[in-house]
DNA sequence: ACATATTGTTATGTTTACGCAACAATTAAT
DNA sequence: ATTAATTGTTGCGTAAACATAACAATATGT
């Protein structure tokens, strides 16, 4: 119960863990923890992740599941599935 | 370090801590803990109680201290200080 | 006046977030 | 080919989140 898009905005950002861990002043392992959502973190942690990625908490957190990143993208209607057989 | 406007946005709805600990499915006295600053919520309960609320977790919460409500809402210039003597 | 609800506080217990160390498995750089 | 960096995982220890109970103080309702 709860998923985060951790992982995703740091690679994005092009940051390593330990990277992203020095930034919001954590332990390396624990991003690991966060991004296979063994746990769930403090607002403050959260609210430090957000501001590292400049987005708002609920972009990188969710209380239900966030939809894979096509629906959010630019992805083709629907196609890629039988595509002009 | 880390403060939250849970008792500003729970009086302004009218609620009472009971109510809102059953609203976010907690102990009352969490709610007593978390407006007394005793300590940091999860994300999880952050992002329940921002839906509660209808306002984003940054409005509820943030890492440096809230200025006080006058600053925010409708407040006279700077006045109410030897106003018309 | 009495009862009920709300709040403030304190104490005890369980769970879990997070630090830290260690090591295997990939992957990237040279 | 070898080194270095990144990742995945496991284990142990500590601090803090949260549950629950208990009780005083004040307010609110009737």
């Amino acid at each position: 119960m709860i998923s985060n898009r951790i992982q995703i905005f740091r690679t994005d950002r092009g940051l390593s863990r330990k990277e992203l861990a020095a930034l919001v002043d954590v332990n390396p392992q624990t991003i690991g923890f966060l991004e296979r959502g063994s746990y769930t973190p403090s607002v403050e942690l959260a609210l430090q992740l957000a501001r590292v990625f400049g987005v708002s908490v609920e972009a990188v957190f969710s209380l239900e599941p966030f939809p894979p990143l096509a629906a959010q993208i630019g992805a083709p209607a629907s196609p890629p599935k039988g595509d002009t057989p």
